[in-house]
DNA sequence: GAACGCGTTCCATAGAGCGGAACATCAGCC
DNA sequence: GGCTGATGTTCCGCTCTATGGAACGCGTTC
């Protein structure tokens, strides 16, 4: 077990949060049973524990029916994540409008170490169901934000990201450290980052940096969406309204570059 | 104690959710003797809490500081609360425009039960930090929001809202059927709802109702802000912005009228 | 240097949490 | 209508998890 302290962790909270967590995925309704079979739980300690869980608001039960939902707790509590909060309301109005434009799905990600944070998503107006990404992390190397990001960041930073083995999340990801420098060069010269099925097979997306008042870039912007709606030929039109928007945004935030 | 069950409720999982409730404040960053203070636990079980809920990501460590903050999987599973999601998604990009031409907070409210729910909020662009009403329940019969749908339900649903005992929510709240249903005949003439201090003092908003695509009012969208940005001098060019937000919000949800 | 408050760590103990078993209900099939 | 399988609910004996007091090191303030 993986101890902070020589105390063990707790095993009944961390029961309980692996329940909430099964319910990160597209059926968003599940019942006891099925959640004892993905938490590998005993129904009876489950039971105990979604009751407890629905009187604290973290779930809820559906009305006429046997099954449970995530509670509007946890709307209300992210709504007090405060990391990256100044950037997400600032941004908000702007990727909104992004959206429209572009007619497709739309995030803000934030560097935080080697790695880039989804902190806010709007989703496009088509009717397939999209991947969740906020609060998910992906690898700088092959994220869209990622690159959009690292291109910008001093030589050192760059260096160290590229030292490290670079995973292959699909087979299209590049892992080689030269190919990726090549390709963050392209990216300054471009204004603009691009990924195609390197992050998730099939999707492709488009990303700027956005820099804080200090001028320096923190975060970026992206446009993405399947393959068959975001060929390679439309990159350079989206590219121009995601450095669009991500200047607006670095306006807002205090930039002058 | 509140038992669904002939067993208890969960007495860790209780206490780890009341650490999370602790962070609900605008003070956003606490400290391991600060959340004992205010749960009423020692620090030793606080911190053993606190050392789960990081591991599976609900807090997180605050770099270079002895304290915690809320963390990134309450906004990821907050991402997954679907009831009402498809409004919220659909309303975004509406509400991200009413913010910035109102210039104010602007807020989603969907109707549940007897009350009115927060489902999304777009804070104003001013310093003054706002109150967080996501996931919030406020009673009908004094929110903006709420006013606005009350006033376009069925006349049995107006009813039994109107029968019950009305809260007093400030002092001046109005408790008084009779002056409730004025005014939301008068709601009805206008096509907006509003607020002047009835839900938080100094506080006025200007709300109207959303249509779903059989034409039945469920939701609403609202501006408001302090008295003092938000006099009822402007109650009547900020009830014209939201009527035309919540019509193009109505529409894209399919009502026809 | 002393006092104070912080976060961390340890460990003996008690009762909270566990999970198996039994039960009632419901839907589907024959 | 009867049977089967899966569901959610409830109970209770047992054990080991969770608890909290005490001690400690560290940083800050006076």
């Amino acid at each position: 077990m993986d101890e902070l302290f020589s105390s063990a962790l707790n095993q009944s909270v961390q029961r309980a949060v692996s329940l909430l967590k099964a319910f990160d995925t597209d059926a968003s309704e599940l019942g006891v049973s099925e959640l004892a079979r993905t938490v590998g739980l005993p129904k009876s300690t489950v039971a105990r524990l979604l009751a407890t869980l629905e009187h604290e608001g973290l779930v809820e039960r559906v009305p006429h029916a046997d099954k449970y939902r995530l509670g509007f707790l946890l709307v209300r509590l992210a709504g007090r994540v405060s990391h990256f909060g100044d950037v997400r309301a600032v941004a908000r109005p702007v990727l909104a409008r992004l959206s429209e434009q572009s007619q497709e799905s739309v995030h803000l990600g934030v560097l935080d170490g080697a790695e880039v944070v989804n902190v806010d998503q709007i989703a496009g107006p088509h009717l397939i169901r999209e991947t969740n990404w906020l609060g998910r992390r992906t690898p700088l190397h092959c994220a869209a934000n990622g690159k959009a990001i690292l291109a910008f960041q001093p030589e050192a930073v760059i260096a160290r990201v590229l030292a490290a083995p670079l995973a292959r999340v699909t087979p299209l990801t590049m892992t080689d450290p030269r190919l990726v420098r090549g390709e963050l060069a392209e990216v300054r010269e471009r204004g603009y980052a691009w990924t195609l099925g390197e992050v998730e097979e099939g999707l492709n997306g488009v990303a700027a940096a956005i820099r804080n008042g200090a001028g320096e870039v923190f975060a970026a912007v992206s446009v993405s969406g399947p393959a068959y709606r975001v060929p390679p030929a439309r990159i350079p039109s989206l590219g121009e309204l995601v450095v669009a928007a991500a200047a607006e945004i670095s306006r807002r935030l205090g930039s002058r570059v």
